[in-house]
DNA sequence: ATGATAGTGAACAACGTGTTCGATATAATT
DNA sequence: AATTATATCGAACACGTTGTTCACTATCAT
């Protein structure tokens, strides 16, 4: 890829992400990308279709730095859950949400973020799978497995959510705890 | 109050509630409203300041129907739970939004419904705080209260989105039971 | 050096929002 | 019935956002 453009998308991507931590997607203009990027409004759509698709590859680039665990089972230990512990997956997993690396929490909190918590839940989904065994058989015998994995998703999202809105007072072990005794 | 403010009124929640069948709410426009319900600009607006709250009177009036039990344990069968099995408000809820008497169906699984979704959740949230005792112990006395509550409420929308956007194949009785054991 | 590719910025059309105002219709008061 | 108060009308307006176009300029790759 051309020098330029990738200047361009990172530009771009670094300009969103930063309004993202001050106001939600929906109040972003496509104008302020483009000032905030320096970037004309021509190269701006040459870019991305639309705001939406401009969220739509950043959640890509996002979760791919966090999922990265999805078919390297049985690889070494490239990813960043290396603990031995079962549930140890999802306490990285808050942990590394917690410090908001990319801007993950503005997104999760932030309202009218459906599309966000749609590519978010499709990456969360690749894990939960490779992890159904930490799930009590006692409920998932008796649902439908779908219902059961949308349950723990949904569940996942909402804990994150309620942790986000109470200042994430708990630790990552205690608010995983929630997570696995709620589900 | 006027009768001409009445029914202009009503022309704009019909007119509203209409076109919530026909397309996400944030795809309606206030013109669009306006034209259906064959009413003049400056009286939209003199009416709703904006499509959200016009949206969320919509809420009030129709939670009103859906939740109007809070307050009255001790009266008479006033409302539309009068079944005698402890977890028939739920069942009865289920079916009631099954009837889709007024459009909230399309709300629940539309996107963009962070308004929404937040009447009708404290709207339900008056129920479950009432029959608290409907939901398993074993988890309640590990967790936050208020937590709890919220996992409760997150897992019943969840349910009834999960419910609507499969079709309502089950049953009423059948999807409660669901949410019962996810819960 | 040269041709291809990317970015610029201003202008533009289309649409949505919310306000204003004088004119008209309907309700309430006497 | 006449009068006063209040709603509605509808067109015009200012404003902001979106997405496109185009002629021009800067950068890249060979």
């Amino acid at each position: 890829m051309d020098r330029r453009q990738r200047k361009t998308r990172q530009a771009i991507f670094a300009a969103f992400s930063q309004l993202l931590n001050e106001k939600d997607f929906s109040k972003i203009t496509a104008g302020e990308i483009m000032e905030r990027a320096d970037v004309g409004r021509a190269t701006f759509y040459a870019h991305f279709e639309t705001k939406d698709f401009l969220l739509k590859e950043l959640c890509e680039e996002l979760f791919c730095h966090i999922f990265d665990m999805a078919g390297e089972g049985k690889s070494e230990h490239r990813h960043i859950f290396e603990c031995s512990a079962p549930q140890s997956e999802f306490v990285h997993l808050f942990s590394h949400l917690r410090k908001n690396d990319n801007n993950v929490l503005c997104l999760l909190s932030s309202p009218n973020n459906h599309l966000f918590l749609k590519y978010f839940k499709s990456g969360l989904k690749l894990l939960v799978e490779s992890r159904l065994d930490l799930f009590e058989k006692r409920k998932s015998e008796k649902l439908p497995e779908q219902f059961w994995i949308n349950h723990i998703l949904s569940t996942f999202v909402e804990t994150l959510q309620w942790w986000i809105e109470n200042g994430m007072r708990e630790s990552e072990e205690e608010i995983c705890e929630y997570f696995f005794l709620a589900v």
